[in-house]
DNA sequence: TAGATTGTTAATCGATTAACAATC
DNA sequence: TAGATTGTTAATCGATTAACAATC
């Protein structure tokens, strides 16, 4: 089972959005907000606001509200922005040329340092400045390298094998864009991304009237 | 404020997740199988597959569990698996065109009839024999095809635009890979793929141990 | 100071889990 | 029939919202 969080996952989660919201007050120059305000343009209440930022401290000043940029700077240390992390994409397809491709990651100082493809076609190809290698070298450029993250791309057959051998290789967390669930030990970040998941799920949500009208008439 | 499930969204993404375990369950020849055993493979409770399934009908049998076959069918009607969808895709950069091109989605009959872009030097080429066309050519598009969803694959400043572009074109799905929140008439169907949120969760849960432990010394 | 808004406790709401009678 | 497992009600747990004293 993989890692779980201390604090709620519900609030984990909203964490980036909150950051994001925060960035861009600051880009607009504003200098201070109140929960409420905040509440508002995020559509969330004020209460969640003041509950979630509470799990990790005082942030706010009574009768003021919070300061943007002091607050923006808080979530960006809780978050673990500003260091570097190096990660490699496992599967050169084209989720993980995509990804390769990506350039907003590195913003927050996401570095992709390796990728991988089992096709020998594909070794010595560069995806910005960055070799495609063979997948069997993995282990032997973990070793030689730090990697925080590991993307895995590759088909759903293969995704559990390829998450067996980082895990073995020491690294601790773990993106996964295989249409599959992997099983890691519990002390391996892993975040799934379940593309399929989420389509199917606009198809529900597109259906659902139809569907209880039917389920009604029964 | 965008559409609104009428069962819980908790349950709602768990249904694909079934269904996917059902296609794994059925591809491998397992005839039947109970909650319990489901629950084992799946890491949660057989009291929570019960429940969720028992929104939409009693699919099972007393002392014998769920018909795989069966349960696999009727999760794909609830969730609306077996009609045709048609996508469009705005914006062809990375993300776009990694859409474009991934073949996983046909098999559960979504597809991409549009791919449009502000770049004219795009206009013409063609992904998967899907011609992209001019943005400003979307409204035409949409009056002569039948548009269900549209993904939205361009930067976030103009993501919104797009999204109101789309909705006056009468689409009633979003699937929205922009890393900014949209708004829409409470009518459509959006579905956020925030990949940086994502990818910032895990920084999160990488960082949470020592985040705590600082915390604590205060 | 008076007004505003936080931090935090208490109340509510909803989702998950447990239990068990119904029944195949 | 006896055993197994569902469908469903009740109990529990956790997350969200409301309320308000503290305080800037």
């Amino acid at each position: 089972m993989a890692k779980k969080t201390r604090v709620s996952i519900a609030v984990v989660r909203r964490l980036p959005r909150y950051h994001r919201y925060l960035e861009e007050l600051l880009k607009k120059g504003v200098k201070r907000i109140s929960s409420k305000e905040l509440s508002e343009i995020m559509n969330i209440t004020a209460s969640q606001i003041r509950q979630d930022l509470n799990v990790y401290g005082g942030f706010g000043q009574q009768g003021y509200g919070y300061n943007t940029e002091e607050l923006y700077k808080k979530l960006s240390e809780i978050i673990g922005i500003g260091k570097t992390y190096n990660m490699i994409i496992i599967g050169a397809g084209n989720m993980g040329q995509a990804l390769a491709n990506y350039p907003n990651f590195e913003k927050y100082g996401f570095k992709i340092i390796g990728i991988f493809d089992r096709n020998p076609k594909m070794f010595g190809l560069k995806i910005r400045d960055v070799e495609i290698m063979d997948v069997d070298k993995i282990g032997e450029f973990v070793r030689h390298n730090r990697v925080d993250i590991a993307i895995i791309c590759v088909p759903s057959e293969n995704a559990q094998k390829v998450a067996d051998k980082v895990v073995e290789m020491g690294i601790k967390a773990i993106w996964n864009f295989a249409p599959t669930d992997i099983d890691v030990p519990d002390d391996v970040v892993v975040e799934n991304v379940h593309l399929s998941d989420s389509l199917l799920s606009i198809c529900y949500r597109m259906n659902e009237d139809d569907l209880f009208k039917k389920l009604g008439k029964k």
